[in-house]
DNA sequence: AATATTAGTTTACAAATGTAATATAATTAT
DNA sequence: ATAATTATATTACATTTGTAAACTAATATT
């Protein structure tokens, strides 16, 4: 089991396409990020090179091209990284964070419903 | 009205013992980050000054000492850092997010009261 | 076969960040 | 007056990150 290493903020966007997508082709990672980001295909050939490094994603060689998946599920980096969020801008309180998002972000009738009742869950 | 710098996990640090105990001096910065870190006291002053060249801090002279004071509120840089957080790794959606943490982290029966009225109270 | 394209690797460069020593000037202590 | 201490500024160095070109070898096209 490895320690997830820090991985840095334009390297979550190719990580995003590649849970998305697994496994997928550096081409397919760098079509999809030239159309959300102005990046050209070697910045982007470099951030998949340093996530191979890091121990983020790992690869199959499939003819010429590398099939690349990854090696820390998203689930794993979203806990993480929260934790990692949360301790450094809210000292680990969750609850003023909670406070903090609900006061300045948008939510529908049915997420409120859906949140409470998780919140109902947990009071048991 | 500035455009918030990028505020690294480091120099967080800094800001939060400052928004705690403004006007402070550096002295103060680095005994109390002495304390709860293994940084040196070059290593704090490098960082204040770094934040004051981003326009984060900035100081009053005060005989031989300077008297440091965000110009950044608590309140405004975790709106920033949250707002980046939630649209970097969840995609902008708010209800995934919560649901992480009220999955991972732990609430107080009180808390949990407070955030279910919280929640009531954007339903209107 | 020769040329063009392609996929991954290597190299490049600048800024940001982490960590801290050294320099300088002013104040304090002896 | 001299030496020591102190507070800030400057300098240092390594790593990380952002961004991307250049290189190399293999495959595809002509």
């Amino acid at each position: 089991m490895n320690k997830i290493p820090n991985i840095s903020d334009a390297e979550w966007e190719v990580m995003k396409i590649c849970w998305l997508s697994a496994p997928c082709s550096a081409n397919e990672i760098v079509k999809s990020l030239e159309q959300s980001t102005n990046w050209k295909p070697n910045t982007i050939k470099t951030l998949i090179g340093r996530l191979v490094k890091k121990g983020a994603l790992a690869f199959k060689e499939e003819g010429r091209s590398y099939s690349y998946y990854p090696l820390i599920t998203e689930e794993e980096c979203i806990k993480a990284e929260s934790k990692s969020f949360l301790t450094r801008v809210f000292g680990g309180a969750l609850k003023p964070m909670l406070v903090t998002f609900l006061k300045e972000e948008k939510l529908s009738q049915v997420e409120i419903e859906e949140l409470k009742q998780l919140l109902e869950i947990r009071e048991e």
